[in-house]
Order: structure tokens, then C-alpha cells, then sequence
RNA sequence: GCGCCCGUAGCGUAGCUGGAUAACGCGCGGCCCUCCGAAGGCUGAGAUCGGGGGUUCGAAUCCCUCCGGGCGCACCA
């Protein structure tokens, strides 16, 4: 039972177990183990309500028969003959609801815990969980936009946490270079080809009219000269879809590494077709008599696995559809992964049904999860702005980092719940930037470094060794104390609910509690016991302040 | 018509498996720098949680229904 030394105080979690075995002893001596009900601890909204509460007395009533509140005092009154002293500063019974503090200790065990993990601190350990995550993925046809802006935040936000929290994830992203877009586009690129000696060669209609092809036009002009004016279409057109993808297809590899966001894998949709993989799964899927052909087309039985319909996987004339090499891409992401996540725009939310019958059908029930992240709709002002590729207004990603800063935009895009749809206003990030979120907690970090710049050098190394931390009594020292503790249950809340944006909140409510802290508390004081502890406690407030940022690929300032 | 997402203070949002007086930021009113960074802290006003039913000891949260807004329902990608 006693695994931790015998002068320390237990840690938070260890604390609780033991209120918790307390707690559950008292209920079974007052009303016999018929009362099985859960003691499920939690911290409660309000803080005067303690650091944690259960609500099992509620549970207990009804079986009980009697009022909550009843059941509670008894159950306090029991657990405070027990000897609870050395984990347990108060429990008391309020409205049928149990609060309990823990003693001081020990969240001063836990900041010393903070102290010797440093900047591992809310990492677990790997738990053999392979993961393929997929975002990104925009069409080869243009700029990164700012749509993109969001899914590669989450995308790249969720992986990190995923990896700190055990888990082993590979990002990856699928070129979608095939299909009669890149026809469309390789047309639109020879036209401003063309354009470049006669201004009045027509755009295709179906064409991308969007600017960022003329530059690209110059470059082949520049290197080809004028040879494609007059071959056919048959020649010049392979030449010029390929010519545009590689431009396209760099630049946007070129914006992602700006924005921050890492992609372990680029699978290109042609060379699934090419390498026969989109045929040969498509086989795999007929062999378990899953397709059937009908009006000349190969259908995918996709009613079998609750999709609303069944699927064409090949049109009549032959030509796979866009699901077909998606088959493949899942195959083979299902088979060397454990869990497949795909995080796609609204667009693509009639897709899900598809998506996870076929890897059910695949024989991977389950293993595949998708995330949609909602809309952005681009305002400026009151004015909506348009943000089609078609129809040549674009507002890239690379325009909103030159305007707003990658830190801001980072932090921003993951600010609201994935499901959330976000309304970003230019002409407010653009003018308020400084009242960004992302500044408050950089600000946090940026002034703990102050103190410790206005620290004598020795009594920083002192800190960091967990000197006389029983010396953190005052309330706002116990508030960020607790607050601290609570960042590994974060990083796994994050993972478990795909919810990046909780991190923001964690960010700013610990950027909150350091500054009311610091307001609060004086730390450069003369003595030294006092000093080294609240060094003590800003060096691990930095520390995770720092890693959350670290998160989100935002930088942590010395000063700003 | 069917499906998915959203509707919480003037604005933008949070609210995790249902819990105690619904939280945070911006904006608005007031207060706090002889002292470690005022890009900060404290405090006030401001919400019938879109409407109506239901389940529950208890509902912003779950169920039904209606109303708004967005998106999707292809042999497009």
C-alpha cells in the first residue's frame, strides 16, 4: 500500500483513491453491498465546492429512501472516523453532494512531480496504438485556403497530442492528381501559356481562373519557349497537368511546413491507379461478393454496411469514381494501423457512410473514424468574401499567416470545438491581433521569464531541485497547483474527445491562475525558503505553459 | 423531401460520461502601478441556454416536435 517514500505526501490521484476506498467502505458498513452504486470523484465548477465531489449520495437515496442530503452527512460523518488526516484537509456534505479538499501536501507532491518531469510532464507512456491520421488534403488546383488553415490545425494539434499521449501516429495526406480535374487544370495552365503571346486565348470554361497559374506559365515559357504553341492537344496537355500538379503540389507542401504542420506521408491518388491497387481492391471486394454490376456499372454493396445507398465504384464506360482509390488509400491505411481517422470539411460529411461501410467490408469493423471539421465563412467587416477557386477570389493560408502571424493563426483555428462553425473576420484579425488569446498566455510565459531574468542564478537552480514547497500555502498558489496538475487529464481529454480546443482553455485558464499568482504573491521576497518555493512553482507553471504551446506549435517567448 | 452540424449576455464562444448560484474573451461602467513586465489583477451591469412538450431527485446537456442558419444528398471531386 505505502510504494511512495513515507515523508511524502501521497499524489492528487493516489489521494483520492484512498478517500475514494474510504468512501466506499462507509457505504457498504451504513447499507450493505446492495448499494453498489459508483464513486465517480470530480472536480466541481465552482471552487469553494472543494477539489472534488461526488454525487453518490443521490444515487444512494433512491435505494436508500432517503433525501440526499441525509445519506451524504452520514456517509462524511463515517469517513471522518477513519484516518484520513495525512491525504484529506475537509469533507463535508453539502446539498447531497460530498466535497472534499485534499491536504495542501499533497498538490505540493504534485508539483514536485511537475519539477523532475519538466517538459515530459503529461506524457504517458506508448501504448502500441497505431494511427493513421488524415487531414489536409486539398485538391492540386490551387493555393492552400484558408478552409485549410483549420483542418491542418486540428489535424497537426490532435497528432501531437496523440503522440505525447503513447500513441504512434502517422499524418498523412492524399494528392487527389487524378480525374478530369487535372485535365481541367493542366487546360487552364496551357491557356495562360497560350496567354502569355496572345491575350486574348480563352480560359477553358470549366477551367481554374485563379492568377497563381500565370507565374507557373512563365516558368514553362521560360524553359520550353514557345514549342507547345503548336502541338496537339494529346502532347501538350500530359505535360502541362504534370507541370502544374508538381508546381501546386510543392507550393502547398511549402505553406504547410510554414503553417507549422508536418505530413509523414504523401500518397499521390495517380499512383494508385497506376500501381493497379484501385483494380486490385476493388477484386477484393468483388471476391467477397460485394459488388454487383448494374446499367454497365461496378456497385459497391454499401447498403450492407448502413451507407444509404449502394455505391459506384466504376461508371459505366469504365472509369473509376473519386471513392474508387479511396478504397485503396483505407486498405491499406487500415492494415498497418489500429485506428484510421480522417478529418474532412462539411463538404465531405455525406461521405462518412460510404467511408466506414467500405472498411467494415474491408474486414476492419470500427477501425475507422472521421472527424468534420465545419465551415469557415471568411468575412470582412459585415462583407462576406467570396472563396471559391472557380470563381478566382482567394483568400490563401499563406495571405492570412503574412497578415496575422502563424502563432495567432494556429491558436485561433483551434480556438472553437471542430464541429463549430467559425467565423473569421479579416478586418478583425487583422486589426486586433494583439488581443488575440495566443498574447495573454505568451504574456504568461514572457513574464514568468522576467522573474526568473530578476533571479539570482542560484536560487533558480535551487528552485528546480523542489526545495521547502510546504511553503505554498496561499490560496492563489494552490489554485495554480492544482491547475498544473490537471494537464496530462487534459492532453488525454483532447485525444479522447477530438477536441484541440480544449487545450486553448487549459492555455488561458493557466495563464489566468499564474497572473492572478503573480498579482498576488510577491516571489522575489527575502525569505528564502518562500522564495525558492514560488521559483519553484513558476519554473513548473512556465514548464507547462510551455508544453501546451508546444502542442500547438505556438511559440513560448522569453519576452515579447 | 431525407441526412449531418450549429442556435447560450451587445458580439464571439466554453460547458467533458445529465448535477449545486450557467463560465471565458471582446465591448461597456468603476478600482488598482514609490514594489518581480498594467500585453496584468480586482469589481459592476448584462442570459426566460431558439420555442414548446417529455424522461429524471436534478436538463444548456438525453428523447420528441417546431422555428431559424449552414452544409450535404452524382456514373463531380
Amino acid at each position: 500500500m505505502d510504494d511512495e517514500p513515507a515523508h511524502k505526501a501521497p499524489l492528487p490521484e493516489i489521494a483520492l483513491g484512498k478517500v475514494s476506498s474510504a468512501l466506499r467502505s462507509a457505504i457498504e458498513r451504513e447499507f450493505g453491498d446492495a448499494a453498489n452504486a459508483p464513486i465517480i470523484f470530480e472536480p466541481p465548477r465552482r471552487p469553494e465546492f472543494g477539489d472534488y465531489a461526488t454525487n453518490v449520495a443521490f444515487r444512494l437515496a433512491r435505494t436508500t429512501r432517503r433525501s440526499p442530503q441525509s445519506v451524504a452527512s452520514l456517509l462524511v460523518d463515517r469517513m471522518r472516523e477513519q484516518d484520513l488526516d495525512h491525504v484529506l484537509s475537509s469533507a463535508e456534505a453539502v446539498g447531497g453532494f460530498i466535497n472534499v479538499r485534499l491536504a495542501a501536501a499533497c498538490w505540493q507532491s504534485n508539483l514536485a512531480v511537475v519539477l523532475q518531469e519538466g517538459s515530459k510532464f503529461g506524457d504517458a507512456p506508448a501504448n502500441g496504438t497505431r494511427v493513421s491520421l488524415e487531414f489536409g488534403s486539398a485538391n492540386p488546383t490551387g493555393p492552400l485556403v484558408i478552409v485549410q488553415g483549420r483542418t491542418l490545425s486540428i489535424g497537426q494539434t490532435l497528432a501531437n497530442a496523440m503522440r505525447a499521449r503513447g500513441y504512434e501516429v502517422t499524418t498523412e495526406w492524399i494528392i487527389n492528381d487524378a480525374g478530369a480535374q487535372m485535365d481541367a487544370l493542366g487546360r487552364s495552365l496551357y491557356a495562360r501559356y497560350r496567354q502569355l503571346q496572345e491575350p486574348d486565348f480563352p480560359l477553358p470554361a470549366q477551367g481554374y481562373p485563379g492568377e497563381y497559374l500565370i507565374p507557373i506559365a512563365q516558368r514553362t515559357c521560360e524553359s520550353d519557349g514557345d514549342r507547345w504553341r503548336t502541338a496537339p492537344e494529346s502532347e501538350w496537355l500530359p505535360h502541362f497537368k504534370k507541370v502544374a500538379r508538381d508546381a501546386l503540389v510543392a507550393e502547398q507542401q511549402h505553406v504547410a511546413e510554414r503553417f507549422r504542420v508536418h505530413f509523414d506521408r504523401w500518397q499521390s491518388e495517380l499512383e494508385l491507379h497506376e500501381s493497379g491497387r484501385v483494380v486490385k481492391d476493388l477484386q477484393r471486394l468483388t471476391d467477397r461478393g460485394l459488388t454487383y454490376v448494374s446499367d454497365g456499372a461496378l456497385y459497391f454493396k454499401a447498403t450492407q454496411f448502413g451507407d444509404d445507398k449502394d455505391r459506384v465504384v466504376l461508371r459505366s464506360d469504365g472509369r473509376p469514381t473519386y471513392y474508387a482509390p479511396d478504397i485503396a488509400y483505407h486498405y491499406e491505411k487500415l492494415q498497418r494501423s489500429e485506428r484510421v481517422i480522417d478529418i474532412l470539411g462539411p463538404d465531405h460529411h455525406g461521405y462518412i457512410g460510404r467511408l466506414k461501410g467500405m472498411a467494415d467490408a474491408l474486414g476492419f469493423p470500427g477501425a475507422l473514424e472521421v472527424i468534420i471539421a465545419q465551415q469557415i465563412t471568411l468575412l470582412s467587416g459585415d462583407e462576406s468574401v467570396a472563396m471559391s477557386k472557380r470563381a478566382g477570389a482567394i483568400v490563401t493560408l499563406a495571405d492570412i499567416l503574412d497578415e496575422v502571424g502563424v502563432d495567432a493563426a494556429r491558436f485561433f483555428f483551434i480556438m472553437l470545438a471542430p464541429e463549430s462553425p467559425l467565423k473569421f473576420d479579416l478586418a478583425l484579425a487583422k486589426e486586433q491581433s494583439e488581443n488575440n488569446p495566443v498574447y495573454y498566455v505568451q504574456y504568461g510565459h514572457a513574464r514568468i521569464s522576467s522573474v526568473f531574468k530578476n533571479a539570482r542564478v542560484e536560487d533558480v537552480q535551487a528552485a528546480s531541485a523542489s526545495p521547502q514547497l510546504e511553503r505554498l500555502v496561499e490560496p492563489s498558489e494552490l489554485t495554480l497547483m492544482r491547475r498544473l496538475s490537471a494537464l496530462p487529464r487534459t492532453m488525454q481529454n483532447v485525444v479522447d474527445q477530438f477536441a484541440p480546443h480544449r487545450l486553448t482553455q487549459y492555455a488561458r485558464d493557466v495563464a489566468s491562475d499564474f497572473h492572478q499568482f503573480y498579482t498576488e504573491c510577491r516571489i522575489l521576497v527575502d525569505d528564502e525558503e518562500l522564495r525558492l518555493a514560488r521559483l519553484a512553482l513558476c519554473l513548473a507553471a512556465r514548464t507547462v505553459l510551455a508544453r501546451v504551446l508546444e502542442l500547438m506549435d505556438v511559440t513560448a517567448p522569453e519576452s515579447m
